[in-house]
DNA sequence: TCACTGATCGTCT
DNA sequence: GACGATCAGTGAG
């Protein structure tokens, strides 16, 4: 088992009642042999670990909520079709960052989760964040503290991910790292995956239950969005 | 809260 | 030229 994470944080309530750390979380990153080899696995594993932004202008780190696992084979997944220029990071070795630009004004940020070759990976869609919020709302804009980082878009937007990340080792000392789980163990939930339109019977979406920091219809998530 | 729609542009066929 | 692992804005119930 991972060894625990002292928070070393003191907590403030904001109006909304969000609360934010006044001092700096106190952080293990992961090595790759923490990372389960099978995406399904890793997308599970990855519920309760923190992603850590060190991009400028600030440190971001924020807890992992929410995932989707896509496997080798899987037909949603942007694998499915063979290698190419754009998905290149989706082959690299388990625990590297595969970005990917969609809809004209959105990127997204996947881990990769096998063997180097294979073409797998789990696609991070919401975190709650915990240290730089104030970077994130920068980013952001004004939007609520619980749709910061709900959503794989506002995600990467949040942490300011970009393609210049793609292909980045999240094992290895750079700006964009994991961390190891925190605080008690998430319960974790499953259900479909969201926005796609094969193989979407496939219940590969894992989020963490009870969590405000989600994205997704209310009912997948298991009616668990708290009111702020 | 949910449904619907437009914006936007890289990738692939 | 079509499609897409999305988001924000708007309106209805």
């Amino acid at each position: 088992m991972l060894a625990f994470i002292d928070m070393q944080r003191s907590r403030s309530e904001s109006p909304s009642g969000y609360l934010a750390p006044r001092r700096s979380l106190k952080l293990r990153r992961l090595r790759r042999r923490d990372l389960p080899l099978d995406a399904t696995q890793l997308a599970q594993f990855l519920i309760g670990c923190a992603i850590v932004s060190d991009l400028a202008p600030r440190r971001v780190v924020a807890r992992i909520t929410e995932t989707e696992a896509y496997l080798p084979g899987d037909a949603a997944a942007h694998s499915f079709r063979g290698q190419t220029r754009r998905n290149a990071s989706l082959f690299l070795r388990r625990g590297h960052a595969y970005v990917y630009f969609i809809y004209g004004n959105h990127y997204c940020l996947n881990v990769s989760g096998a063997d180097a070759g294979v073409g797998a990976g789990v696609l991070l869609r919401a975190a709650e964040p915990l240290e730089g919020i104030e970077c994130v709302r920068q980013r952001r804009g004004l939007v609520a503290d619980r749709d910061l980082l709900r959503g794989p878009g506002r995600l990467a937007q949040g942490l300011g991910v970009t393609l210049a990340e793609d292909g980045a080792d999240l094992t290895a000392s750079g700006p964009l790292w994991l961390a190891a789980p925190f605080g008690a163990p998430a319960k974790i939930g499953r259900s479909v995956r969201i926005g796609i339109s094969k193989e979407a019977d496939r219940p590969l979406r894992f989020f963490e239950l009870g969590s405000a920091h989600l994205s997704g219809p209310k009912i997948l998530n298991g009616g668990c969005h708290r009111p702020f």
